[in-house]
DNA sequence: TATGAATGAGGGTTCATTCAT
DNA sequence: AATGAATGAACCCTCATTCAT
């Protein structure tokens, strides 16, 4: 008697609501292992009876949590393309957007790697969402070289792997592993390094935003 | 009555050293949690009582485990640090060497990654390691800089992170998540965009280091 | 707050028969323990909370289901008592009602004998069932044993009780257990064994029915 | 870490036979849906941890308790088939021990047949058993037949399964439902009807085999 | 040393029943 | 009358660990 969100009462949906949220938080608190249902209903403030009203179980919340994140980190990455300007503010931009996003998402995706190694399920979910910020460094990248503003011999998606990488993965260094670092200078490092490493030729007068 | 490795019989050792082998395939196939100490000396052919001879329980085992990876990726970062020749075969060398003994340690690195977690004392091994191999980028960015062949303004720390990260990272992409990519086209880029992003002066004549 | 069949809407009166049409499916296909109360209310159409408006439990359903069965057992008896003609001929009129009956009702009686086992008060409905039959068979033996037609040294309760048990029985593994047979054949080799099992004197003349 | 019988120390087969003798009582008593898992390992004195030692699960236990009690079967009835002596004789001793089989088994055949219905494998092995009786009483009314001494119309297989099923419902009737009887009465009476029902000859001088 | 039987805390899940709407 | 969300007792089962042999 699995209860999906549509055809909810209010406070259905209310109750609903409260176990994702609850799951999300206990999932980046713990990890998906040590997460108790009971935990989560707790957290909740439901018995364990209500949970399997609306989830058949600890997988199926997790793969409901990971899924609303991986929306948050798609809508990110959907602002981020809105960014005008020059290409190293483009960058710049690119890159704040992505440490920012990480900073609000980090945990869960360690636990979807974490689900990935053994779920095929949740692997395809990870390189989906891998997919379109590999896709979207690759493109832009191209773009660069088509204006000849970057060198044109570096293979776009395997460069975009290995700077996006490099993002993420300071992303993780900085938030989980409690590396010193603030914002602005981590972003402005990242930035400096990326276009560099892509040969980005210097706009003539590249005028800096006041 | 735990025993440890001195002070064993000859078959004591060889029973250890098979529970630790087969300790450490069973991590990395399905990571801590899966694992029951039952398939541990399933595998290494001991009954499960044999096990608490050895080790005080699943936990101390894995620790064993993680050690020894540990150590293997310390005596990989030292053979890279033998690599001659001019700035950039050296990058490239360690690049190389890097991505070998992610090759050889990956799944029990992220293994690591998730006790890490949920546990203080595998934090602390895990930053440990790590430590090693950033302060061995930021010396040898360092050591560029002040030879004048690399940016003087970049931060050697934080930007040892960040391109150290990239490898790994890429190491990741590559070996767990299933991107398509060969070794020498790997290393190849690797060590052009490290170079590129450090604003590595190509050296007319490769003077060889002292 | 629990209704009757009395004292009901006519809307109340339908939904009330359509769980108990819903529960005698459920228990047949199902047996009493493996039927959840969900089952029989999506059976019924109807949401889980308003089966407690009409039956106090599972247990209820169950005892009206079983006596609505019953009850037609008690008229199928009925209806058989009517047969006329000679002695075989009632025999033989007797078992195919019999027969039919539980064709008809098999399941269901042998819910009821599981039942009995764990619970005096099905036991004590299936043992008042089981007791019209067994009088209504001695009641028909003991007038032939008085005619001079049947063996007067039986045991006439005794004997009903094994040749009824012969046909109900037979019935069972016909029905539930698949045994193949024709209704003809099984009906007239069942009459020929009773008749002669009881030492019936063939009446010279036979011909009642016109 | 399922463990079969074979293998076992004397201390696992004594565990083991306790929890299947547990089973046997428990079932008997309160039929397969009842127990409890729990109710097995008291009785049996044994923690609940321990039985997944030995068995899957309840289901597994069931298996074996009904395979020894069908083994039982199977041997009362070979027992049976030595019996010697004049046709009555030989149907009064396998209506002696068919009732005490029964008296034997009776509760655990019941919960094979409500298992049966739920369940192919049990059904099947119900099948298989019930089988092994039908074929000798169609083998033993064939051999009258064919020394004249019963009426050759009666289709062996038919009738074996009429007049056994009687022995074996009023066995149910006696034992389960509480009939007032003794067994002296009911052997006398069952052998006479069913002697008579397939027109036993009476053999004029009862030679007893040498 | 090695064995494997025994233990029991701990966790997931089901489902009859209650109750506010 | 009907609904369906909420409850929690009751069960099944796993597995790390202990211990007698």
């Amino acid at each position: 008697m699995i209860v999906k969100s549509e055809a909810l009462t209010a406070r259905g949906k209310r109750t609903r609501s409260a176990l994702v949220q609850a799951g999300r938080e206990a999932f980046e608190e713990q990890g998906f292992d040590a997460v108790r249902v009971d935990d989560v209903c707790a957290r909740a403030g439901v018995s364990h009876g209500t949970f399997y009203t609306y989830f058949s179980g600890k997988e199926a919340l997790f793969t409901e949590v990971t899924s609303a994140v991986m929306g948050e980190m798609f809508a990110a990455n959907v602002v981020g393309s809105l960014a005008p300007g020059d290409p190293r503010a483009r960058i710049e931009a690119a890159n704040r957007l992505y440490l920012r996003a990480w900073a609000a998402n980090s945990r869960m995706v360690r636990m979807l790697e974490q689900a990935a190694a053994g779920d095929d399920r949740f692997r395809a979910l990870l390189l989906e969402v891998r997919e379109v910020f590999v896709r979207r460094g690759a493109d832009g990248l191209r773009r660069l070289q088509e204006q000849g503003l970057a060198d044109p011999s570096l293979d776009p998606r395997l460069t975009a792997i290995m700077l996006g990488g490099m993002v993420e993965h300071f992303a993780h260094v900085w938030l989980d592993l409690g590396e010193q670092a603030d914002e602005e200078t981590a972003v402005a490092l990242l930035t400096k390094l990326w276009a560099r490493a892509i040969g980005l030729t210097p706009t003539s007068i590249t005028e800096v935003a006041p």
